[in-house]
RNA sequence: GCGGGGGUGCCCGAGCCUGGCCAAAGGGGGCGGGUUGAGGUCCCGCUGGCGUAGGCCUGCGUGGGUUCAAAUCCCACCCCCCGCACCA
């Protein structure tokens, strides 16, 4: 086994190298030729590929081998995405000595280096975030080609090249001309010590745990007799009616601070995070939250005076670090409110005990809980005191059956009210007294950066968008995907129409990263998402851009764009609308780029002839991002003619049926499979073990297997080119019945492969057309000897098997096939070869083979039915052709959607049947109850077949002599069986 | 919560759109046999229950319904998976 797999690996490397360096996957335009245009979205190359990628491309390239062998002109290019801030991210742990990252790249590398010392090197280098993406640029070009694919690398770029740069810097002033972009107030996770926005990447365990932002309403309390205000954080401003008291925390620092030219006061924490959320921070002063106790405040909206207490399950850290007391639908504030009227001394120390003793819980909700569920919660759950950790529970509890069950009481203005109306309500009524503000908080508390620093939620005044709500362009977008676009599987058309109407400001640009600068304010990076949606287009002409040397005026302009010249921009912008949109003249444009204007004529017709997209190939996982951003901007930019016309998908790969993570170390890297397996190998292991909305499951057990049918297909091969080719041609008439079957079978394939893989069935073609086409070969070899096929016949048949097989397979294991090819002695490369077409096929005979197989499963059934074995079996072939021809008729009638009623009706129409109309009925019902098969057949062809499968059968049945008869004149029929043959089901007499 | 997709025999998984040839493809596992010095590989057969002739019964998440006929159509319910944005 192993060792076969060796071989296969020499071959594979050896066909390799001939593919890519003579080319044959590297198209130019050909007029006289279609073309078809595949495009899978470029990797993000911030580590090595692993075989989730190897999955999408593979099938990409199925089907790009597939229309390369029906005649197109297949352009299947490839580019490296580097823009955004994950390698950034590692380039910059890198050289701080991060130890996980150095130690995770480290093991990156070594997959592709062995020299340690070059590895070292290499790492060294990393701190540079280019080299990284250079870096794995390479390797997941060289893993490309280990297993195989057919594509372009001559066109490749990363998406921080300069030309590509001023590419989209042309696509977003088109954007913003059509207004498309806008600009306005965000809100993002921060690290204020790093001093920019964070992703997940950038966060510690970001993988695993889920962090979001929390919109907190800030309610202002007026202190009685002063004009500053103390600050309440919440998440339930709707409580405000029940409110009893404040809390503070009497050990933790607070401020006295002018926000935004009042006076807060707010915790020393929130007071810092407040500076970063648009807002003007100056703190005055700083007091301990003892020194709040026993002042009294007014709530606004009731209008009462509430006195300020001390809590301890209040953290200074969340909110404003001061909390407004609602002890019936809040169980902290009650627990709080409990321990404190117990604490003698506390109450004393602040002199407090005769107000605390009268506070009693204000109800202000009715809910499925009641109406003072806080109280009993807190009892129920046996809370002991204010830091209980039930009380996270408990509070989830109330605040999810409230805000779905909850309605206002009577004694609130809001009296009937649910609780998510009266929610905003509130809300409206404190905005309008000016009592409202908010603030934004992370969740969960304590997440830091991979470097350890504190993240807050930050505002972002003046972010920029792609603004998606227009409804006329979402009324593109839409008529793209419903009514000009095929996506396969169709399933997945519900997920974009969801997406495009759910698509609504999305930012598009940040401060950090790699990337292309917007051209109009070069402060910000055009974010990764956002610079990735209409690039296929630069795939068709890069390679001219570059060639004609074009792409370094492209280089310079960008700086000067980047500079602020208009000038720069302008020509930009004209170079791009005459090549993409055949706006503007040749003559100005060449002029402005200083070059020749063939040149600009040849890289518009180069555009002109790949576009648009034929398929984009894509994990399923883009679909609510990139994929839709794809269409949306398509449809933004491109005459209609340019739009793309189908999306194809597939599923996730999974290992022993658990997600790859770099955390559970199971990722299998693509770079590994030539070493431990082989490329076809795992071409043929995706393509065959699940279909494209299945999750592939990756298992050694089942890899194994397939290895080994691998391995049976090789020495299948082996032995049909070392029979040698035949003596002489033979006519299909000529050859025996299982070789006219063989060959029928083969035609099939070559018209129902040929359907499948045209509609992405890439699973049921490698079924039938390896596994079953497999089989039928297998048995062919096992049994022509056997039934006496004159062995020149059998070396004809099975080389007009194999010349035609093994091109059927070559989109799936082509160096497999590649090999057998050349040992056939073809000169052609079997990657650039067309599909076979269809030869001589004989249904009659698939068909009555069909019947033959039913037939063995029969009698297997009868010689259950006994414990000892068989002496003979008699198989009475048919009744008088006139009824095949009656059962074939019935057949098609029934097939053409007729019920029995409307058939009898209308054969009782005919003279010739009437007579016979008794035997007809009896027919029918058999067919329809399943008794005769519906499959069509003949008298003559199904004798056929049976009388020259005697010795086919016997095998079959473990050896028990088998005798084919005549069912209409039987020469030996001592029960009478013969007379039950019917067409399709010959009668079966077993002899014990 | 909002949006998308699913629940099939011991397991994985086809089929359901276009109801009947569906006891339900194909694997895997298990059992039996062959090959082998043994083991593995490989090959053949069996693998819901009953039945001494190709048959019958039960059956495709649960409960109803439509139909001569339902895994397939309709309704309700239960359960599971995925996405929710600035992140590639």
């Amino acid at each position: 086994m192993s060792e076969f797999l060796k071989i296969l690996r020499e071959i594979e490397a050896k066909w390799q190298r001939e593919w890519y360096e003579r080319k044959i996957f590297e198209p130019a335009i050909d007029d006289e030729r279609a073309k078809f245009f595949i495009t899978v979205p470029y990797p993000y190359v911030s580590g090595p590929p692993h075989i989730g990628h190897g999955r999408t491309f593979t099938v990409a390239d199925i089907i790009a081998r597939f229309k390369r062998m029906l005649g197109y002109n297949v352009l299947y290019p490839i580019a490296w995405h580097i823009t955004g801030t994950p390698i950034q991210a590692v380039a910059d742990l890198i050289s701080r000595g991060d130890p996980d990252t150095i130690r995770r790249y480290r093991e990156y590398v070594m997959l592709y280096v062995s020299d340690p010392k070059e590895v070292d090197k290499i790492l060294e280098e990393f701190k540079d975030g280019w080299k990284i993406a250079l870096f794995f640029a390479k390797a997941y070009e060289r893993d490309f080609k280990s297993i195989g694919l057919s594509m372009d690398f001559s066109r490749q770029f990363t998406t921080g090249d300069s030309d590509y740069n001023a590419f989209i810097i042309w696509q977003y002033q088109k954007l913003r001309k059509k207004g498309y972009i806008t600009r306005g107030k965000h809100v993002v996770l921060y690290a204020p010590a790093e001093g920019h926005a964070v992703g997940e990447h950038d966060i510690k365990g970001g993988d695993e745990i889920e962090v979001r932002i929390q919109e907190f309403t800030l309610i202002k309390f007026k202190l009685v007799d002063s004009n500053e205000y103390i600050v309440a954080a919440t998440l339930r401003p709707e409580t405000i009616f029940g409110v009893t008291n404040i809390w503070v925390r009497p050990d933790a620092t607070y401020v006295k601070a002018t926000v935004n030219g009042e006076t807060w006061i707010i915790s020393k924490d929130c007071a810092w995070k407040l500076q970063y959320q648009d807002k003007e921070v100056k703190v005055l002063e700083e007091l301990k939250g003892e020194s709040l106790i026993g002042k009294m405040a007014i709530a606004p909206l009731v209008d009462r005076e509430v006195p300020i207490l001390p809590a301890f399950f209040v953290d200074p850290e969340v909110g404003t670090g001061i909390v407004f007391s609602v002890p019936a639908h809040a169980p902290y504030d009650y627990a709080a409110l409990i321990d404190l009227k117990r604490n003698i001394d506390l109450l004393r120390k602040y002199n407090i005990e005769h107000i605390v003793q009268k506070i009693e819980p204000i109800s202000i909700i009715e809910s499925n809980l009641g109406t003072q569920p806080a109280v009993d919660i807190v009892q129920k759950m046996r809370i002991m005191n204010q830091l209980d950790d039930k009380l996270n529970d408990a509070t989830k509890t109330v605040y999810q059956v409230e805000f779905y069950t909850g309605k206002m009481r009577d004694n609130t203005p809001l009296s009937g009210l649910s609780v998510q109306e009266a929610r905003e309500k509130v809300k409206e009524m404190l905005r309008s007294i000016n009592m409202l503000d908010v603030m934004y908080e992370v969740e969960p508390k304590g997440v830091v950066t991979r470097s350890g620093n504190r993240i807050i939620a930050a505002v972002i005044k003046d972010q920029w968008f792609i603004d998606y709500r227009d409804p006329e362009w979402k009324q593109r977008a839409l008529k793209l995907v419903n009514e000009i676009m095929k996506i396969v599987p169709e399933k997945y058309r519900q997920q974009f129409n969801a997406t495009i109407q759910w698509l609504e400001l999305r930012p598009c640009a940040r401060r950090r990263g790699i990337g292309t600068r917007l051209p109009w304010d070069p402060e910000w990076i055009i974010e990764s998402l956002s610079d990735s949606t209409i690039y296929m287009a630069f795939y068709t002409i890069v390679k001219k851009l570059r060639q004609s040397g074009i792409s370094q005026k492209l280089s310079e302009l960008v700086k000067k764009v980047y500079e602020g010249s208009e000038d720069a921009l302008a020509v930009i912008e004209k170079f791009f609308d005459y090549i993409f949109l055949g706006e503007g003249n040749v003559e100005e444009v060449s002029k402005l780029l200083e070059c020749d204007k063939n040149i600009i004529e040849d890289i518009r017709r180069e555009f002109l002839y790949w576009y648009p997209v034929d398929l984009r190939h894509s994990g399923i996982d883009l679909i609510p991002s990139h994929l839709t951003f794809f269409i949306m901007h398509h449809t933004a930019i491109f005459p209609e003619q340019h739009w793309p016309r189908a999306i194809s998908l597939n599923e996730n790969v999974i290992r022993e049926g658990r997600k790859m993570s770099k955390t559970l170390g199971n990722v299998l890297e693509i770079a590994r499979l030539p070493r431990e397996y082989s490329a076809d190998l795992f071409r043929l292991y995706v393509a065959s073990s699940a279909d494209l909305e299945s999750i592939l499951d990756w298992r050694e057990s089942e890899v194994q297997k397939i290895a080994s049918q691998l391995e049976r297909f090789w020495k299948v091969c082996n032995t049909i080119l070392e029979l040698g080719p035949p003596m002489e041609e033979y006519t299909f008439e000529r050859l025996h019945i299982l070789s006219k079957k063989l060959i029928s079978i083969v035609n099939m394939m070559i018209v129902r492969g040929k359907e499948h893989l045209e509609n992405f069935r890439i699973r049921e073609y490698v079924v039938d057309v390896f596994f079953n086409l497999l089989n039928e070969v297998e048995e062919y070899i096992n049994v022509y000897k056997i039934c006496n096929i004159n062995i020149d016949e059998v070396r004809y048949t099975l080389n007009y098997v194999i010349e035609r097989w093994i091109r059927m397979l070559q989109p799936v294991i082509p160096h497999i096939c590649e090999e057998i090819w050349h040992r056939m002695g073809k000169m052609t490369y079997i990657s650039c070869e067309f599909w076979p077409s269809p030869g001589p096929l004989s249904w009659e005979i698939i068909n009555a083979f069909e019947i033959l197989e039913r037939t063995l499963e029969d009698v297997k059934s009868i010689i259950k039915s006994r414990e000892e074995p068989p002496k003979r079996i008699y198989i009475y072939v048919g009744p008088s052709s006139e009824l095949y021809d009656i059962v074939n008729m019935l057949i098609e009638m029934l097939e053409k959607g007729m019920d029995m009623r409307t058939i009898m009706r209308e054969l009782s129409k005919d003279e010739k049947y009437r007579p016979i109309m008794n035997k007809i009925s009896d027919l029918l019902r058999k067919i329809i109850n399943g008794m005769i098969p519906r499959i069509r057949t003949f008298k003559d062809i199904e004798y056929e077949v049976f009388k020259n499968c005697e010795k086919y059968m016997s095998y079959r049945l473990g050896g028990v002599e088998v005798i084919v008869q005549d069912a209409e004149r039987p020469t030996y029929d001592p029960v009478g069986k013969a007379k039950q043959a019917l067409p399709g089901r010959p009668a079966i007499y077993v002899e014990w």
